[in-house]
DNA sequence: TGAACCATGTAAGCAGTTACATGATTCA
DNA sequence: TGAATCATGTAACTGCTTACATGGTTCA
């Protein structure tokens, strides 16, 4: 089975939910996606290209009036068996997350005390309003559809962003301790 | 003042540590910003070159016996300024970590509840693997060198990814709880 | 003998972002 | 009138990884 990159692989799985065009697509990982997965039409118009041309996937392009044409592209039993296998893969490496923040942190020597404060406060503004935001959707998704089975995945991936923020603001607050209990 | 990319600026850093040679660089970030930064020979390299050509960096080869040459390399004023300028900027977005797990989590509902728990499985396997990693990290720097000012931001840049990553372990306990729960 | 360490570098290629190009409709 | 939405696509560019190329020393 050949191997493709993940953006096929979401694209994939993203023409499972029933979104058929590149702005569906789009659509689709902007709004529910976003936490942990983003792409732009630079990646998924050509990847849809190359998806037809591996036999993934069918397009159909359907006239509309009022709006541009739109290409509608359909998986083949071939392109859910890439995904399911796909799927069954185990992970090879788990994220070594790039952190900006570390990593002037790491230098914190050459800055003043100051702007290493302001710096955290900043990061730890950002935490909030993101966590602020899984609080949102979620409760949108618990009062929408209780019975979906994809909510049950949706919410587990939500909490998993909720998790790892609230440590990360969490860090932030002790080390805000720590740098203003240093000796001046 | 020009914009340099994040590689420049870790190689800055890097350079005020005592850190003189490509392959210097290389092993201080391997050994010590493994679980926040990750660097290729084939980026530093390229990167001192034009930091030379930029006047950020000055190069002095020497010769060792028994050792290939070695092109040692010493921060310009204008680097040292370059450097401090970034570690007073902002912070322009947060992390938005791309996150393979969620992704194929997300499409749950192809995948057989035993791959999924197996995947899950895998990753806290990973996860915890890491998590003692740092604890190891953590106590070698404690022991070594106690009044060096250098290992308190060393310290704190572990202990976030121990938070983090003991949130992450949590996520996955909780989740396999309630897929284990799930009605047959 | 062969692995590991020391040391520098280039070239090809993949992944991803951003800017550009086009253009109709709807709504405030 | 002008912004937003719908809709597709390309080109240039940045960043990064991986493979390749070279070659001496040290240690088990």
């Amino acid at each position: 089975m050949k191997k493709y990159n993940h953006t096929t692989y979401a694209i994939l799985g993203i023409l499972t939910t029933g979104c058929r065009s590149g702005y569906d697509i789009k659509q689709l990982i902007d709004r529910s996606l976003n936490h942990f997965w983003k792409i732009s039409y630079g990646q998924i118009y050509p990847t849809l290209k190359t998806m037809v041309e591996d036999g993934l996937a069918e397009v159909q392009t359907s006239s509309q009036k009022g709006k541009p044409d739109r290409n509608e592209y359909f998986l083949t039993s071939k392109g859910v068996e890439t995904l399911k296998s796909w799927l069954e893969e185990p992970i090879q490496q788990i994220p070594g997350e790039r952190n900006e923040i570390l990593l002037k942190l790491f230098f914190g020597r050459f800055q003043s005390k100051e702007s290493t404060v302001s710096l955290l406060e900043e990061y730890k503004q950002q935490l909030e309003n993101r966590y602020l935001t899984y609080v949102s959707i979620e409760q949108a998704i618990s009062k929408s559809n209780e019975e979906d089975k994809d909510s049950f995945y949706w919410l587990i991936t939500l909490d998993y962003g909720k998790r790892v923020t609230k440590a990360a603001i969490e860090w932030c607050i002790s080390t805000l301790e720590q740098i203003s209990d240093q000796e001046v």
